[in-house]
DNA sequence: TCTGGGGTCCTAGGACCC
DNA sequence: TCTGGGGTCCTAGGACCC
């Protein structure tokens, strides 16, 4: 018998931090968005102010200060590279392995072995090798995974691991499951449900499958199954390639000029096309789109979204960013506050076919040589080491960030320092924007 | 006056996930 | 004052083709 496990990070971002400042331990500690926007990660103590998940920074700030809570902007390549070392320690455990976001992986396991003692081994092997604290929950479709997950995360009598696999109580489980979460139940559903007296995982594993399926369609249908224990959902081991890379920032402070978002565009098509040679890819399509601040009702709103074919398919950074300079000429308007801008390759093939309008051979092998030297400066170095001047210099539209911790992990010269005085030393830089 | 049937492809919009 | 970023999938409807 196949069985998935899904395990989980607890409060990811904060874990992270928590890893390298002792500090921020027993606190209510807050991880916000990109922009210092809302907030992304919440600890336990956080969790029980009644802070909810997405909630914008500003509404929780003061209950923050006023229960010594610490905020920190968010530091992905912090997070990334404690990802990748969690990952590779369940990858120790079973090859079937399927890495779902930065702080989830679906395993698979076969055979008969007690489960519970073998999450127990996994948990404390990740705890021990990087101070991440996860839970895991066992059963035979992922969507049972995910509601053991649940359970093993909600009680802490199972010590974060718990298999629902021919449970006595797991009816009992799914009644205590509100239908909203649920795997694939999201807000909207949830309410039309709701409506319908369909309140709990139960419930819903009882819904006929016509009324389903006309309403929820068929992904709703599969949710259905896998409730029912009937796996429809497979382990993806290897990713296929993306259909699509976004790159896309909210503004430090709204901008107007044709010139600064000209920089902005510039450096997201950078950023997207660094991202598709990363996959091995190429694109065919430039997408940019423009936005007004919708939360802002008193100001006058603009969006728009345009894209374009390029030549031949590529992932030459110049080709992409003077693509994405003329769509954005094409949308742009003057009299504007804009709040947003982004860049979305799309057409996406990882073997690139020839096209009658290619650039003769000897400049596709300097284009591709070119951006392998950058790629690898930036990744040694650090990236906008290399960088197109027509990304700007100063950047004065980026974003706010004025609260991370440094880069532990990643970057020589922002490693932790230990100091052997007897002193006390708080966690260095954190809160205090120190990025070295 | 009378105006088919069947297929594909693309796009926009809406839902979901983390 | 202050509201993230990056993805996927499904469906309906229109354009187009024979």
């Amino acid at each position: 018998m196949k069985i998935f496990a899904l395990v989980d990070c607890n409060n990811f971002y904060v874990s992270c931090e928590r890893v390298f400042d002792p500090s921020l331990k027993e606190r209510p500690v807050v991880v916000l968005s990109n922009n210092d926007g809302c907030v992304i990660a919440r600890s336990e103590e956080a969790k029980q102010l009644g802070i909810p998940m997405g909630s914008p920074f500003f509404k929780c700030r003061e209950l923050l200060e006023r229960s010594n809570g610490a905020v920190l902007s968010s530091n992905y390549a912090l997070y990334g590279d404690m990802s990748a070392r969690v990952m590779r320690i369940l990858g120790g455990f079973t090859p079937d392995m399927e890495l779902y976001s930065i702080d989830e992986a679906f395993l698979l396991f076969t055979g008969s072995g007690d489960r519970t003692e073998l999450g127990r081994a996994v948990r404390q092997r990740v705890r021990r090798w990087t101070g991440i604290p996860v839970s895991i929950g066992f059963g035979p479709t992922k969507t049972l995974a995910k509601i053991a997950n649940r359970v093993a995360k909600k009680h802490p009598e199972h010590g974060g691991v718990f298999d629902i696999t021919g449970h006595e109580h797991a009816d009992a489980l799914l009644k205590a499951t509100d239908v909203g979460d649920v795997w694939g139940i999201g807000r909207r559903y949830a309410e039309f449900l709701r409506g319908r007296a369909i309140l709990s995982a139960f419930d819903l594993k009882n819904t006929p499958d016509t009324f389903v399926k006309k309403h929820l369609t068929i992904t709703g249908l599969q949710t259905v199954m896998e409730l029912r224990g009937r796996p429809c959902i497979s382990l993806e081991a290897s990713p296929p390639p993306p259909k699509s890379i976004l790159c896309s920032r909210s503004f430090g402070t709204p901008v107007s000029t044709l010139a600064e978002l000209r920089e902005a565009v510039a450096a997201y098509a950078s950023r997207a096309a660094e991202k598709l040679r990363r996959k091995n890819g190429v694109a065919s399509h430039v997408h940019v789109f423009l936005t007004t601040n919708p939360f802002k009702e008193r100001e006058r709103q603009y969006a728009a979204h345009c894209s374009v074919p390029l030549p031949s398919s590529t992932a030459y950074t110049p080709e992409i960013i003077g693509s994405a300079h003329r769509l954005l000429e094409t949308i742009y308007r003057e009299g504007h506050r804009y709040q947003k801008t982004g860049v979305i390759l799309t057409g996406i093939e990882t073997r690139r076919q020839t096209s009658l309008m290619d650039p003769p051979p000897g400049e596709l092998a300097r284009q591709k040589s070119l951006m392998r030297i950058m790629d690898r400066v930036n990744r040694r170095w650090g990236s906008r080491t290399l960088l197109f001047a027509a990304s700007g210099i100063e950047q004065p539209w980026k974003m706010n960030q004025a609260r991370k911790s440094r880069r532990f992990t990643t970057c020589w010269h922002e490693l932790l320092l230990v100091r052997t005085e007897a002193h006390e030393e708080r966690g260095p830089g954190v809160g205090a924007g120190g990025q070295g």
